[in-house]
DNA sequence: ATATTTAGTTTTGACTCAGAACTATAAAGT
DNA sequence: ACTTTATAGTTCTGAGTCAAAACTAAATAT
């Protein structure tokens, strides 16, 4: 269905044949829905025609994912971090790349990391890794020979959900992430929305719930004393005077363990709360709740609606919430944005 | 200064053309700063070439403006409502339009209600006059023969500091509005936030203190139990076991009575906290506080910074937070700059 | 077999833009 | 006082984009 959004056949025409041409699009057969006269000629990317490697730098580890156009993963493949030290971790880095490549022309290389970035290409401030003030798109794409763009975690992953994922077809919508700490993107007016002060983490220590344990800097019932997988998993453990992990505390709640369903429980409260928060102000269309912790999400359902009717007004339309899944995978395709944004916006860095 | 943004000479003469003929562009003189070379000429809109109307109606009033095309006021006049049928009151909206335009050519009319507004047209909910699905627009278009339109107040409000304002340098900016009741607004990459639950009052009940006192809705330490001009003074009135109104109360606070100063501290560590929440999730370039209960932000302003400081990162930079009047002119000109923005747009509505 | 309907391409004319050529107006040099 | 130089601003020109029209292609309907 070659459906000419605002334009003339004409003009579908004249921008098309180069693309045809380039190898961007093909031409995919036919349809014809039993209607008299000729049938369309279907178009679509050739989603394959180019490749691209994202990348999540955590404290101990490097996750890869070569991707298509599309961002859909073609191969992944991930290596521990032993040395911090900047120019270890870009061999790593060179490596795995290259690993994953497997032989492949790849376009651009995105790299999403937990912290304070400039400009997609100065690491201003990662201090899981002990960096500041690193160019490291430019080392990387030296090292690698690969333009290479660099962004907050948070950040690539909002916009891969903007372009590719459930908000793609929303002008408006927030995303929140849990798992060791808890994570927030905003898409308003068809963009993402960032300040210098994104990466910090800015809702990690929201106040979910007053009468709530104490955090580690002293904030009642923050999102990190609330909300965190760890500290879930300890407060579960605490209960049961046992050592209980986030998967076993999750797995209690929903056998139906009393202390763990509680705990559990709290969380979803403070997770609605916040949602409650982002909806009053941000007027989401969607909420996309994911991370390695999304399983809360899924467990405590009940306890996060009670918690977004507690600090909404009733007559106020709560969004759909989608949940996505706990795979650490997914934050590679948010990198591989980076680049495919940068591609298609002819914006890719010149290497070398 | 005939700036020439990102527009070659040849084009910014074919565009200024028209314009200088048609009336809106002027030339204001020459401008040479020593230099060698022929001066510039210098072109100013002639913004007293066209006039607009925007009205505010509460629920005992309204109030009416005349500006001119950057939405400064050039006479003004308000009308106490007595009767709250839709015809009653179109017919006093129709001759304050006339009252106010002075026999001068209005080219637009914008009315800014607080309440539920759809395609700056219908008004879809305005509990405090008793109207629902009312075609407003189309209504008062007839009876003034002015294209009219209609949005909600903070929009409208929102939209003025946006395009005239404090913000008309930002890309992201929010403004909140004190008084009987706490409003919001965001501009966010350069356009307004607005979806279909805007003007139910969102922030009305937002939670500031959890050690708080109830307000009517049961809701503990929330906007309207902690923030209203209302409830301030009825707190203040409480602890002195004598009448006291909202600007007593602030004069009170001010002059160092121990009561009063705590009540308003309390107000403004709950609107610090509100800012801090605003500041995390849409990372605001400035905030714009303004509203007829404006002067709390003024006297209450260290317990303000407290509360922001509370709720926020440390490493996290505060935004500029500016102090508007108190003046309840100010929303007309809002409602006027829904005007003028439909007459910049060519979208003004046709009447008749 | 021909007509009709829908899809898609090529042609055409209107329009916009940046750059070049040109005109206007000042200060600086002789 | 006249010429030169620098800057401002207009008009002209060629490239590019677009929608509409004319035309071609491929299906069903009669």
């Amino acid at each position: 269905m070659a459906r000419r959004l605002q334009l003339s056949p004409g003009s579908l025409s004249r921008l098309t044949a180069p693309l045809i041409a380039g190898g961007l699009l093909r031409e995919v057969g036919e349809h014809n829905d039993g209607r008299v006269g000729r049938p369309t000629r279907l178009l679509d990317m050739d989603v394959d025609a180019k490749h691209f490697v994202g990348m999540k730098l955590r404290g101990n580890e490097i996750i890869a994912a070569r991707t298509n156009l599309r961002g859909e993963i073609q191969q992944h493949r991930s290596v521990q971090i032993h040395d911090r030290s900047p120019k270890t971790v870009i061999g790593q880095i060179a490596d795995l790349a290259k690993q994953v490549s497997e032989g492949l022309d790849i376009d651009g290389l995105g790299i999403g990391i937990g912290g304070l970035i400039r400009d997609r290409e100065y690491v201003v401030d990662a201090r899981f890794l002990g960096w500041s003030d690193l160019p490291l798109a430019r080392l990387v794409g030296e090292a690698t020979g690969i333009p290479t763009l660099v962004d907050n975690d948070l950040v690539a992953f909002t916009e891969y959900e903007h372009w590719f994922g459930e908000g793609r077809e929303d002008d408006r919508f927030a995303v929140v992430t849990l798992g060791v700490g808890t994570g927030f993107g905003l898409v308003a007016n068809g963009a993402i929305v960032t300040g210098d002060d994104y990466g910090i983490g800015l809702v990690g220590h929201w106040p979910l719930d007053p009468t709530g344990p104490l955090c580690f800097a002293g904030h009642r019932g923050c999102a990190t004393s609330v909300l965190n997988s760890d500290a879930i998993a300890r407060h579960v453990a605490e209960a049961l005077n046992r050592p209980v992990d986030f998967e076993g505390a999750l797995d209690l709640a929903a056998d139906g363990n009393p202390a763990a369903r509680r705990v559990i429980d709290d969380a979803g409260r403070g997770l609605g709360r916040l949602l409650a928060a982002i909806c009053n102000l941000t007027l989401p269309q969607r909420i996309i709740i994911a991370g390695e912790g999304v399983r809360l999400a899924y467990i405590a359902s009940e306890a996060i609606h009670a918690g977004i009717a507690a600090d909404r007004d009733p007559r106020a339309t709560t969004p759909p919430i989608v949940l996505g899944t706990k795979d650490n995978v997914d934050w590679c395709r948010g990198a591989a944005v980076l680049a495919i944004q940068a591609y298609v916006h002819g914006k890719l860095p010149v290497v070398g």
